[in-house]
DNA sequence: AAAAAAC
């Protein structure tokens, strides 16, 4: 059955086909085109004024904020000005984009086991949920790449949050790994552009060449944001919306010249959008949605900083004037605090899993010495090799704790007859989006990854995800698992347990029993000795992603405001069903 | 202590 296949191999298929095809392109024009900085038109962010939304924007322009009218240096151009410039189909099915329809696939998402899946909402007017596609307003032209993309039904987690999102609402997402959390965002955001297409908007004035994104869309690494980029790019096809992607390892020059192509929809990583809104490149102002994907990490000690500088230092609408949305498998309360900052009168959405991490994966945690890892790994790949499908290598995804680990596993695992390859952040931006084709494509079925490619990645056919060193949280752990098990698929992941991650052993332990799992006793000893409740205890506790630090009394000693109005009483619980849990849970603060 | 993220 070819169901598996569907739209998520023709990304990886259309992604490889465009790095390849767009840097030699783009290598071409490079020198002829606008390759030098924007110096004349660089203004430092503390000179530049901030806008009030009052001000009447400059005049000069006053067509539809379609993508369409945003090319070149801004000026106004007519829509019809693309029309020579055909859109490439990212569906690959030219010939007959119906037929598709007509074979009824879906992603192969076990839809039966939706029905008791778990939500939590809490938060003030909370909209309900719906039960399909139909049902809701997104306009004809995104309904028919839903179409294209076989989804007949919306998953748990659209089903929630599209109408939250739909209704103007703030929202703060837990879902698990693998659930359909991107067109979750993207289905809103795109719809309400399109909508935003038919008015009159103005757009300002500043730099000629000052781009302003209606969307951003920001996640932590540079593969996730191309992943996020080709899906949304499919979901807006031929409506009119324009999706560009930027990020750092690759040629600004090549972003630039997508840029002032028009975009409505802007993906990237924080580095890259940082230095674009130095160099006055991209304006925040226009930005009516935003979106944070893996939240968490986005919030946490490494990043904070630079998203506070994007989204508080800049000229980004201020919370209540934009819409804004964080998604990600897991959201310890004290990120959850963090965020609140960023969000205006949110609603807190949790919604159990299938299609991930949990029960549809098997999980093993072996204990194995330090110095015993590398014979052991290549006892799982030799039991591997003679349940290959298809004459395929089933693929293993094997994470490491630092990048030279990652290098001389690979070399070794080369050596001994295992073609792998590896991702990590000291590999050239071709090397690892070349090593992650090649790991999709079967060709090296064994990829050695730090925590680079933890989190967000859908490659499709991971049958084992190999924790040959643990992290030291629980929640990456939780993410790098997701690699596998996808879309109601089951999978296998192996963990190398040692002396050094007694800190992990208590919230390893509760995590697996949470999950079905067979917890081994010597696990469980290692537990008891092991952290009582400290900083490594799950997030969210209890069977699922997790719980609104709102609702969680001990937020509210010295912080009187979180505790207050919203989410008092009454505003939660509108449609979730599922009470089973909550009374005797630990807050990660106690 | 490590990883990620700009040039």
């Amino acid at each position: 059955m070819s169901t598996r296949t569907s739209w998520a191999d023709l990304a990886a298929n259309s992604a490889a086909e465009n790095t390849t095809a767009g840097s030699s392109a783009n290598n071409a024009s490079v020198g002829t085109t606008s390759a030098a900085p924007a110096r004349s038109t660089y203004v430092p962010p503390h000179l530049r004024n901030r806008v009030p939304s009052s001000d009447p924007p400059a005049p000069a322009y006053s067509g539809p904020a379609s993508s369409n009218d945003r090319q070149g240096y801004g000026g106004p151009a007519s829509s019809n000005d693309r029309q020579g410039e055909r859109e490439v189909n990212p569906f690959g099915d030219d010939d007959d984009t119906e037929q598709a329809f007509s074979e009824q696939e879906n992603t192969g998402i076990n839809f039966d086991a939706y029905e008791d899946i778990p939500v939590e909402t809490s938060g003030e007017n909370v909209p309900p949920p719906v039960n399909t596609f139909a049902e809701i307003d997104l306009g004809e032209a995104l309904n028919q790449n839903i179409r294209r993309c076989k989804y007949v039904k919306p998953t748990p987690v659209q089903r929630h949050a599209i109408p939250i999102s739909l209704a103007g609402r703030d929202l703060m997402a837990c879902a698990q790994t693998g659930s359909g959390k991107t067109a979750a965002f993207c289905f809103p955001i795109i719809s309400g552009i399109m909508k935003m297409q038919g008015q009159s908007a103005q757009r300002p004035l500043r730099g000629a060449r000052t781009v302003y994104p209606l969307a951003l869309i920001l996640s932590p690494t540079r593969e996730l944001s191309m992943q996020i980029h080709e899906e949304a790019r499919k979901f807006s096809y031929q409506t009119g919306v324009k999706v560009v992607v930027a990020y750092g390892g690759a040629p600004l020059n090549q972003q630039l010249r997508e840029l002032e192509r028009g975009v409505d929809i802007l993906v990237a990583t924080p580095g890259r959008l940082v230095d674009l809104l130095e160099r006055a490149r991209v304006s925040l102002q226009m930005v009516k949605y935003l979106a944070l994907d893996e939240a968490d990490r986005m919030l946490d000690m490494g990043f904070e900083p630079q998203i506070r500088k994007i989204v508080e230092q800049n000229d980004m609408p201020l919370p209540g004037a934009r819409q804004t949305m964080l998604f990600s498998a897991t959201f310890p309360k004290e990120i959850q605090r963090l965020a609140s900052d960023f969000l205006f009168n949110y609603i807190f959405l949790a919604v159990g899993r299938v299609g991930s991490s949990t029960d549809l994966i098997v999980q093993r945690v072996e204990f194995v010495h330090e110095s015993d890892k590398r014979s052991h790994l290549m006892d799982l790949l030799h039991a591997q090799r003679a349940n290959g499908v298809q004459g395929k290598q089933a693929l293993t995804l094997v994470f490491v704790e630092t990048k030279k680990g990652a290098d001389s596993l690979e070399h070794w695992l080369y050596v001994n007859g295992f073609p792998s390859t590896s991702i990590h952040g000291d590999r050239t931006q071709q090397e690892r989006e070349q090593a992650l084709r090649s790991f999709r494509s079967g060709n090296t079925p064994i990829l050695v990854a730090t925590d680079v490619a933890a989190r967000g990645l859908d490659i499709p056919h991971v049958a084992h995800v190999v924790n040959f060193d643990l992290p030291n949280d629980i929640d990456d752990y939780v993410h790098r698992i997701g690699r596998t098990g996808r879309a109601g698929k089951t999978g296998l992941a192996t963990a190398f347990f040692n002396e050094g991650n007694a800190s992990l052993a208590r919230s390893l332990a509760d995590l697996m029993q949470e999950s079905n799992q067979e917890v081994p006793a010597w696990l469980s000893r290692y537990a008891v000795r092991s952290s009582y409740g400290g900083r490594n205890r799950r997030s969210g506790g209890g069977r699922f992603g997790g719980r609104d630090f709102r609702r969680d009394s001990s937020f509210s000693r010295g912080s009187s405001d979180y505790y207050s109005g919203a989410n008092s009483s009454g505003g939660y619980g509108a449609s979730g069903g599922y009470g089973g849990y909550g009374s005797g849970m630990t807050s990660a603060w106690d």
